[in-house]
DNA sequence: TTCGTAGTTTGCAAATATACGAACAGTTTC
DNA sequence: GAAACTGTTCGTATATTTGCAAACTACGAA
């Protein structure tokens, strides 16, 4: 039986679950480091940040489920960096959303 | 007393604002349809996406508030649209995010 | 081995988010 | 006015998110 309604697509499922990640202004500022630095260290991050480094492992977690980042263990601290492939990723879905409207912001 | 903890910019906060309204498939869905179509109507919508009309109206609520649309009432049916200058200034905070890493994907 | 450092996981509480049907409100049509 | 149509709000249930402290793991240094 179909009730016409059309399924969600895995891209816009992705995009999604990318935006999600990024929808929290603490995961906003990690990600603004980790872009501008190449990486950057927990105990580093966790100074800067106004969260506990309880909350803030969290949302490095929250982070690499989404993909966008990717940790290593470096003792005695772990390392964080983008994660290239789906960075871009993001980068051209995002960009694929924003890009229709430009030449039609006229409300008919 | 300064703990050495900085506080998130107002900047942060937008873009996880926006970033959260569109962490949810549904609401990617929806903004697709408008910034290809320049509008949309409930109605429309609300035989396509598969959700209940309720439910509809609770993700479009979700979007007006974080500013990213704008409805107005055209009996007998009510139409969305993408909401310009939000809609440009979350590309460029998007933008702005993504930029930098794109020369420099190398974790070291 | 014991201690200290660096992070993660757990446990818990409060707040939000998600989804639906039912009830409601505003218009148009009959 | 009554009925039909369109969409929002309400009530409810469930699931997820957020935040922190405390407990825990892993590793290197004394």
């Amino acid at each position: 039986m179909n009730t016409g309604k059309d399924k969600l697509t895995p891209e816009q499922e992705r995009l999604a679950r990318f935006a999600k990640a990024l929808g929290h202004p603490v995961r906003v500022a990690i990600l603004q480091m980790l872009a501008r630095q190449t990486c950057c260290y927990h105990g580093d991050m966790s100074e800067i940040l106004p969260v506990a480094k309880s909350t803030l492992s969290q949302h490095l977690k929250e982070l690499k489920e989404a993909g966008l980042i990717q940790g290593t263990i470096t003792p005695p601290s772990v390392k964080y960096c983008i994660h290239p492939e789906n960075w871009a990723l993001a980068n051209r879905l995002f960009d694929d959303l924003f890009f229709h409207i430009e030449t039609n912001t006229e409300c008919r």
